[in-house]
RNA sequence: GGCCCCUUCGUCUAGCGGUCUAGGACUCCGGCCUUUCACGCCGGCAACACGGGUUCGAGUCCCGUAGGGGUCACCA
């Protein structure tokens, strides 16, 4: 048997970040087995613009490198894609569920159901619909039309026994047939529900393993009647645990962003994300730009194999010490026997971790490359870059060395791009160590030996500043400090002597002498 | 509330009856390195939810309890 996973996404606008790993499982089993990923857009009862709304996802797919082989925008045997055009497909296996008497047309008006779970309700029993308004011949229709009353169809559930079912990660789960509901499948204007189409195209399809959210546990019972009633054998099924809130055992959920920023770890990761979208433009809003969206993280920099790593270990785990893997090792050693049954809760700490070893392992050329496009988007370079900024950039991120964590924390270097009479100084750090009896007086003698400092690299430079100290029986503490702030505006930075030697002599003697003048 | 699911350090997890005085990672706390901030290095704190069984022996199996969560649409 072929593997054929999918995953359905509907087009919100926005990829989430559960949703990611839900992808992320299906698609590694996919590629484990030889088989196939399929995307598929869950759009039924959509009004919204589907080509808008689907874009940032199938952006967000191919950002992290999860590639599908049928779908939109690659089509396959079994396109649409699109839930909302098989639509004729959807009807006719509702009239077959309606021919072969599983499924019954309804002529309740939803104020008539709604009072019997109302009344099921008050007398504390579980609801169950009385079938009142049932038809399932034309004669007993015709007193309802009559009516001028309106039809949906309902599945005809069974009312004793069980459903067993065996999940490939929760093992064996059974629920009484009686506490399902008869689901409506079909409104009364024709078209079909969620639950109906999806067994349909998921057969369809010819999907093998639906793996998907926990969620959907209790929604199976009735696909596998569905299924069944069409004559079709139920996929297998795998229900993933979901992603918790940071700090909490509840599902995610980009809506909760005010009471996930009262956690410490979240909010600095969402802080830090914010101060980079400022200094890009990018429009900071919860709905688009929020750390439960995957968006967020390519907004910000981060390396889309940090993402995937993290949410790899998110509820699966390969043995008790192996954390790094590479999309090949993932492919090679996934399988669903390894995924936890409990939910994994989001930490924004360890994906910080995850980003920072993945950025050590990266070469220089490829941080400049991702670092490019911030500096551009913040006005800082031109584009396409004069051929002097490579070298320089090269430098700075050099220097920069593990400070730079995203390729968006660049923006924090902009010292070393600014012209002279440009830099802003910090005013808190000017005051604490400039602005200090001796240190100005000190800034000011080496300044002077600076001037005279040749070659103007890093090495000469510390050998400079190293006989300076020994020369006036200082320590380095009460001039370097004061030497940074004139000359890159902050308290903290780069090394000193790596940031003296990439702004060049000139530079530093402009920027010794404006902090002196605004002294 | 009904149904279903889940429960090992703060977090992610290893553990599939004895090798567990419970291992790793992140965080946190010390210390080192050091011109700041990162990084790095060294060390430390920290968990089997509880109660019954089964067994020579239970984190590991069974049953309860508690707690957490999901789901109960003419949404997907």
């Amino acid at each position: 048997m072929t593997v054929r996973t999918r995953f359905a996404p509907s087009p919100t606008g926005y990829l989430h970040i559960g949703g990611v790993r839900t992808a992320l499982f299906n698609w590694l089993f996919a590629r484990k087995h030889g088989g196939q990923f399929i995307l598929r857009i869950d759009d039924t009862d959509q009004e919204r613009n589907v080509e808008v709304a689907l874009q940032p996802i199938l952006d967000g797919f191919r950002w992290l490198g999860i590639d599908w082989d049928e779908g939109p925008e690659v089509d396959g045997p079994h396109a649409p894609y699109y839930q909302s055009r098989r639509a004729e497909r959807h009807k006719q296996a509702a009239q077959q569920l309606l021919d072969a008497g599983l499924a019954y047309r309804d002529y309740a008006t939803s104020e008539e159901t709604q009072a019997e779970r109302a009344t099921a309700e008050t007398e504390k029993r579980d609801y169950i619909y009385s079938r009142k308004w049932m038809a399932e011949t034309d004669e007993q229709a015709a007193p309802f039309e009559a009516e001028g009353r309106q039809c949906v169809v309902r599945l005809k559930m069974p009312r004793e026994g069980k459903c067993e079912f065996h999940d490939l990660i929760r093992g064996d789960v059974s629920f009484d047939w009686a506490k399902e509901q008869d689901h409506v499948i079909q409104r009364a204007d024709g078209s079909c529900l969620y639950h109906l189409a999806s067994v349909v195209d998921d057969a369809d399809f010819k999907i093998s393993h639906v793996i998907r959210a926990a969620e959907h546990l209790s929604n199976t019972p009735r696909q596998i009647f569905i299924a069944q009633s069409l004559g079709y054998s139920p996929p297998e099924f795998a229900h993933l645990p979901y992603v918790a809130e940071p700090g909490g055992s509840a599902k995610i959920s980009k809506r909760k962003l005010d009471k996930y920023l009262k956690n410490r770890d979240f909010k600095q990761l969402f802080d830090h994300g914010e101060r980079i979208a400022n200094l890009i433009g990018h429009h900071v809003s919860a709905d688009t730009f929020n750390p439960v969206i995957v968006d967020f993280y390519r907004e910000v920099g981060y390396l889309a194999d940090a993402l995937v790593n993290y949410l790899l270990l998110l509820g699966w785990s390969l043995d008790d010490k192996t954390e790094e893997f590479t999309r090949d090792e993932m492919i090679q050693y996934f399988s669903l026997e390894r995924v936890n049954k409990a939910p994994a809760s989001f930490d924004p700490q360890k994906l910080s971790a995850f980003q920072l070893r993945q950025m050590q392992q990266l070469p220089i050329k490829q941080k400049v490359a991702m670092a490019v496009p911030f500096l551009q988007k913040a006005g800082y370079i031109a584009s396409p870059p004069s051929c002097d900024t490579a070298p320089k950039l090269t430098r700075i991120v050099e220097a920069a060395g593990d400070r730079i964590k995203t390729a968006g924390d660049i923006l924090e270097l902009i010292e070393f791009l600014v012209a002279d009479d440009q830099l802003e100084f910090d005013e808190k750090a000017f005051e604490k160590r400039v602005r200090k009896d001796g240190a100005i007086d000190l800034l000011r003698s080496f300044r002077d030996v600076l001037a005279d400092v040749e070659p103007f690299d890093d090495e000469t430079c510390e050998a400079a500043l190293r006989s300076f100290i020994e020369l006036k029986g200082i320590k380095i503490g009460e001039i370097i400090h004061a030497l940074r702030v004139a000359v890159t505006g902050k308290g903290v930075g780069i090394g000193m002597f790596d940031a003296l030697a990439i702004l060049g002599k000139d530079s530093c003697l402009a920027r010794i002498d404006r902090a002196l003048e605004r002294v």
